[in-house]
DNA sequence: TCAAGAACGTACCGGTCAGTTACATCGGCG
DNA sequence: CGCCGATGTAACTGACCGGTACGTTCTTGA
């Protein structure tokens, strides 16, 4: 058996050392970034001491990749949730998916995408994190090529690609010029790539 | 008088300290990061001792500063380059800078914008190399939506914002999925939403 | 030729990093 | 009551962080 046990309780009234170690680690990697956070701060915020977290977690690598798993986890689970809301047309449901990521991005506690933010942080291949978050966007990938090949479409290798570039330029474009700036654009430039790639002349809705 | 001289001779036969410093951070901190980098790994690189770094650079954050600031400036000279070489057909243009992008990805050495690098490592607003970042990044959608308003199509800002967004996104996938991911389909993206911004039908090169 | 000053290196500072240790304390449960 | 698992206390390690006081070397001009 592996001596690993990352979130012992899932959920519940009281909350142990490991889910407040958790909890507070992905806060301050989120917010702050993960090279500028140490493990002090983290069991300062989350009311514990040092050993707590290294009972839970036997390294700060170890720590961060299990906050990237469960960001993991809620991004999928968010994505499949628009996407089943959206019924069963492929172009409904790309449209619904970039309103998903513009919503997002309309919460002021945003600060891009935690899996984004890692990659650029961590460029050194076998990074505990950089493999969840690897996992995490290839799947994202699949995700909507599978959907835009279910449309009329010459090219659904290349709307899903774009649609990719698009969502992840407005979370780049968020860490720069603020919830004011280019990320404003994604849903009218989501909608316009997507009507762009319909056979001949359909209009948007 | 101010005292500092980030880099004193501009070029030139033999390279003094501050000069290898400079080259080394940039170097450094564009492949692995800037909080990654400590200084004495600069200095290291750079074959002098960390005294020669402070005594051209009063800290560690002025050198980040100085470095983004030369790639500002190679950066805006590189599209004011493809700018000028296309001609003044602004449709044109616009096209030519999507391929500028297109060329730097494909770059054995590319890893990413190294001003939206530094926007994830760095959230603080007010960090020396943020503030060199943001007036770069504003100095490009000024001089795109500049362009696109010199075209035929109703909105310009969205056309200017939309291919922001492609070109960040292509940044960041870079990141992520390497050059075989969606950062290979940012030509055909930018040409499609360039082309979907054009009045009634008209074809793309 | 020799001294002045620029340019650079040697050796070190206190602080913080991730991670560890041995031991004390609290709480629930049989 | 006594046990045991979970947590806290307090100190520590060695490496590394950004930054600096001071000594040495090289060049240059009178």
């Amino acid at each position: 058996m592996t001596t690993i046990k990352p979130t012992p309780a899932p959920c519940g009234g009281k909350p142990n050392a490991a889910m407040r170690v958790f909890e507070a680690a992905r806060d301050l990697f989120y917010n702050r970034g993960i090279r500028a956070v140490g493990v002090d701060e983290i069991v300062a915020q989350a009311g514990v001491t040092k050993p707590s977290l290294y009972r839970a977690y036997p390294s700060k690598d170890a720590l961060v990749a299990a906050c990237l798993t469960e960001s993991a986890k809620d991004g999928r689970a968010a994505l499949e949730a628009v996407l089943a809301e959206a019924g069963d047309c492929p172009e409904a449901q790309l449209r619904a998916v970039v309103r998903l990521y513009g919503r997002k991005m309309l919460d002021p506690g945003f600060r891009g995408c935690a899996m984004s933010n890692t990659a650029v942080e961590f460029p050194e291949p076998g990074h505990p994190g950089r493999v969840v978050l690897e996992e995490c966007k290839a799947d994202l990938r699949g995700r909507l090529l599978c959907v835009a090949r279910r449309m009329t479409t010459r090219d659904p290798e290349g709307l899903a690609d774009g649609l990719i570039l698009l969502i992840e330029g407005a979370m780049a474009s968020h860490h720069i010029f603020g919830s004011q700036g280019p990320s404003a654009a994604l849903i009218a430039a989501g909608d316009r790539l997507i009507s762009a790639h319909l056979p001949a002349g359909a209009a948007a809705p």
